[in-house]
RNA sequence: GGAAGCAUAGCUCAGCUGGGAGAGCAUCUGCCUUACAAGCAGAGGGUCAUAGGUUCGAGCCCUAUUGUUUCCACCA
């Protein structure tokens, strides 16, 4: 049963039952058939820390796209949804909650936090789903996973536990950046940098025995408390004689060596450095060269130890104050210099990080970061656009070890235990109670692992790995990842070395890259500056299909993209568009089932609109192809608007009119063709729209969205006569230029459209012409229309385009002078082109060097020049002659 | 400090391996032409950032400059 379309698009009438009757049917969940190819894309995981923003709108309509348009082309298609627990971002938010509520994680303790923790994920990652599921997404929920179920969680033990047996994990003492708040180390890549004023404190260290100083700088003084020595550089002539001996530190009193050390630069500063080595990760390192003590300062919320009792228990910045203060009161500091500098933040909340040395769990990069450059260098993954590989190379080329422990609770726990008893070292998958050195008891490592762990393994996890499950044998390696630019380093390049690693297979062949969607003013939209733009409002609004248009259309590989008001009205008005020339379709059709006519049947206009159908199908697939959605998208859009309602559905007004005749049913059954066609063709791109429209057209069955995406060997008619239809097609064009002539003139001569008017032409496309009476009647105003051999009426407005010569009675309408006046313009225009074309070809090396077939185009718009000239100056003769 | 992107109509952006500058929005003019005023038909509007170079030919390729955005690293 039939349903007709309401007069006004309103997607909110259809979107929501449309989406449930996709999933009742199962459409999204696809069966392993090793007769067809596979087409696989893992989600990137949202967190579930809150709700979708517009950049997961993007990132998710282009998935969409992807994936439903290869559904179409036959792939078995699998969209594997899911979402990531989000270690620290999510415990932070938890956090946050509780301190509302006077509570503190150690309040509710480890279970009880968990507890909670699930909850909020229950919740929150529930309503992401529903977002997603919103958009149109066209994922299989019957595998939906989450980074912290039973079986991610098992692929995190697995991995954990093989990199540790090839010592490729291992665990000690380095300079980790501690954040204070969230009472964790970070890893480097999770520190963002920030510009702050500051300054750069000089201070001068007494040297032992005889006077004299070395002059120091540093722009985090407090940390002064915690030097274990001073470095100069080994070959720096003014110090040679100092090394081997003792400065004082002032205010503490100890005796601090001078070392040599490559690390001071003769060129910096005064030559001298200050090495902190539990505090400052290059001193870290000058102090394991040089064997010095660490000498801790700070505790884990950023203040000063016990050791230091006049200062102890200051917060560092309180402490730094103090510290100058004495400094200055014992003659120290010798200079105060301002400095912006880049400070290190945490990332999740903005709180200065603290280098501190700490005993932490770390990835050994080196040897898995090799073989991730060597795949992407051998293009067995593919950056889509290109250029971001070198980005993916920089960072894995000078990647350090990757320290993945985390002071938190939300997250995998570290599989490692220790010997209450003896201390030994266990880590095991599966748990260990009793230790194998001296059966005491042994106590898990109460840490967890950073979050990126768990999705480094997500291509593969998620199907079942380490088990050699059906999924994983069918669609791992997965095909495209689709992600923003902003985590190729945390995310995409550990999946490609983790993969590389466990499953000796690159993760993806592609890795298509979009850019962030700003504000209509192009800022970041971020909850500071309230410009945030909530995708389910304007689905609400607009629809989903607009939505997803808006946010396609237009947009292009690797860049950044405005959102605006404009673009979405722009998007909703496509839709309707559409809408009611589906509509207009519709109610004109009489056929019970869409079937191209013979060819025989077809007008000329039937051609051409088949012809500019397969150009789109032509560049529609391309550009999918090629990852160029936003073009792709645009082909669409011009061809339904431009091509389809503006010019096809108007050419067959006049046949539809005449009801039941032969070729009122052609334009029918051409008209139903192409836009079922069309509708399959933009199906990827606005599912919801399609669907609806599709379900209404006569003798048609089931989904559209598993139908054939079109093919142009698929148009019946293509199939016999191809290049005879593309050159009918292209002589039909001169017929529309003709009516567009004709439009220009009458609107520039303030003739109004009811008055209809005599038309008269002179072409040499005879034939052609003769069967469009009717479109200029229809559509350029012509009362009547007559093909003659000349044509003189002296009084008529002429119009002249290339192929014909157009003449118009309408002796009152008509300004001679301003007449003449056009004409000559248009002769001096048309006499400039036929210069130029002949300034080219008069030039030998062009003639020579260039391309045949430029030279030919060249040859041909001179041809049509010269003609329209001769044209031109018939009527200006004529005007002429009428003034005299 | 290293690297990358961007600079085209008033605004937002396309412009594929070099062959006569495009779209949407905005502006102006005229239209209720029985799908759509969320529409139709017209029109105006650009030294393609600047300066050199390569080429028969440059918005596109090369070099430099300016402005702008971003990524990475570091500032003892």
């Amino acid at each position: 049963m039939k349903r007709e379309l309401p007069k006004t698009y309103d997607p909110s009438d259809f979107e929501g039952r449309i989406y449930q009757s996709w999933c009742d049917e199962g459409l999204f969940t696809p069966k392993v058939d090793h007769s067809k190819p596979h087409y696989s894309i893992v989600i990137p995981p949202p967190n579930i820390t809150g709700q979708l923003h517009m950049g997961h709108a993007l990132d998710n309509t282009l998935q969409d796209i992807l994936i439903r348009y290869k559904r179409m082309k036959g792939f078995s298609t699998l969209w594997l949804p899911g979402t990531d627990h989000a270690s620290i971002a999510t415990e932070a938010k938890i956090v946050e909650a509780m301190r509302k509520e006077g509570l503190t994680k150690e309040d509710l303790g480890r279970d009880g936090f968990l507890t909670r923790a699930w909850a909020w994920k229950e919740q929150y990652g529930g309503r992401i789903i529903e977002q997603l599921k919103k958009l149109g997404s066209s994922c299989d929920w019957t595998r939906e996973r989450f980074t912290l179920d039973e079986g991610c969680s098992r692929a995190v033990r697995e991995v954990f536990q093989r990199l540790y047996d090839k010592g490729l994990i291992y665990r000690g003492e380095r300079i980790i950046n501690w954040c204070p708040h969230c009472k964790t180390s970070i890893s480097n890549a999770e520190v963002d940098y920030e510009n702050q004023k500051g300054h750069f404190w000089h201070i001068r260290y007494p040297l032992v025995g005889g006077g004299g100083y070395v002059e120091v700088a540093t722009t985090r003084p407090e940390t002064m408390l915690g030097d274990t020595a001073v470095a100069v550089n080994p070959n720096d002539e003014r110090y040679k004689h100092l090394i081997g001996t003792y400065c004082v530190l002032p205010l503490v009193g100890r005796r601090i060596p001078i070392v040599a050390d490559e690390h001071a630069k003769l060129d910096k500063g005064t030559g001298c450095v200050k090495i902190t080595p539990a505090h400052d990760p290059n001193d870290f390192e000058v102090g394991r060269r040089c064997r010095l003590p660490m000498e801790v300062v700070l505790t884990e919320d950023a203040k000063i130890t016990e050791n230091y009792p006049k200062y102890a228990g200051m917060d560092r910045y309180e402490a730094r104050k103090a510290i100058v203060e004495d400094l200055k009161a014992g003659g120290y500091l010798a200079e105060i210099e301002d400095l912006d500098h880049e400070v290190g933040t945490c990332y999740r909340c903005g709180t200065t990080i603290e280098p501190m040395i700490s005993l932490q769990w770390f990835v050994r990069m080196e040897p898995l970061a090799k073989p991730a450059v060597e795949a992407v260098r051998e293009g067995k993954t593919r950056f889509v656009p290109e250029r971001f590989d070198k980005n993916y190379f920089h960072w894995m080329e000078n990647t350090q070890d990757w320290c993945i422990s985390r002071q938190l609770w939300w997250g995998h726990r570290i599989p490692a235990y220790y010997c209450d008893c003896c201390g030994e070292t266990v880590v095991a998958k599966d748990g260990c109670e009793t230790c194998p050195k001296c059966g005491g008891h042994m106590t898990q490592d109460p840490d967890t692992l950073d979050t990126w762990f768990s999705s480094a393994l997500w291509p593969f996890s998620t199907m079942g790995w380490p088990d050699e499950t059906e999924d994983l044998k069918y669609f791992y390696p997965t095909n495209t990842l689709v992600t923003g630019y902003d985590i190729i380093t945390f995310w995409v390049s550990r999946m490609i070395f983790s993969a590389l690693e466990y499953t000796d297979q690159v993760p993806f062949d592609t890795v298509l890259i979009h850019g962030l969607v700003r504000d209509a003013q192009g800022r970041k939209m971020s909850k500071s500056l309230g410009n945030g733009i909530d995708p389910l409002e304007i689905i609400d609004k607009y629809g989903a299909d607009a939505l997803r248009f808006a946010l396609a259309t237009g947009n292009s590989p690797g860049n950044d993209m405005r959102f605006s008001d404009e673009k979405i009205e722009a998007a909703r008005n496509f839709a309707n568009k559409l809408w009611n020339a589906a509509r207009f379709v519709m109610m004109n059709l009489e056929i019970e089932e869409i079937e191209l006519p013979d060819q025989s049947e077809l007008a000329l206009a039937d051609k051409w609109i088949l012809s500019k159908f397969a150009d789109c199908v032509k560049s529609v697939t391309n550009n999918i192809e090629k990852y160029e959605i936003g073009i792709a998208l645009s082909c669409l859009y011009d061809f339904i608007w431009d091509v389809y309602c503006d010019w096809y559905i108007e050419l067959t007004k006049s046949a539809l009119q005449d009801k039941g005749s032969a070729r009122s049913v052609a334009a029918q059954k051409v008209l139903a063709y192409v836009l079922r066609e069309t509708l399959k063709l933009l199906h990827p791109f606005m599912p919801f729209i399609t669907e609806e429209i599709y379900q209404g057209l006569p003798g048609e069955d089931g989904s559209i969205m598993i139908k054939a995406f079109p093919e142009i060997d698929a148009i019946p008619v293509f199939a016999e006569a191809e290049g005879q239809l593309f050159s009918v097609a292209e002589s039909f064009e001169k017929v529309i230029d003709a009516i567009r002539a004709i439009r220009a003139r009458r609107a520039e001569m303030g003739v109004v459209p009811s008055r209809k008017a005599s038309v008269y032409i002179t072409t040499k496309y005879a034939d052609i012409f003769a069967e469009c009476t009717p479109y200029f009647e229809r559509l350029a105003s012509a009362a009547s229309v007559t093909l003659v051999d000349s044509y003189s009426d002296d009084t008529a407005v002429q119009i002249i385009t290339d192929a014909a010569a157009i003449y118009i009675p309408l002796a009152d309408m008509i300004d001679f002078a301003a007449e003449l006046a056009r004409l000559e313009g248009e002769l001096k225009q048309v006499e400039s082109e036929i210069a130029r074309v002949n300034g080219k070809l008069a030039n030998e090396s062009f003639v020579a060097r260039a391309p045949k077939a430029v030279v030919d185009g060249e040859k041909a718009k001179l041809e049509k020049y010269l003609e329209k000239k001769s044209g031109v100056e018939t009527a200006l003769n004529q005007v002429k002659s009428m003034m005299k």
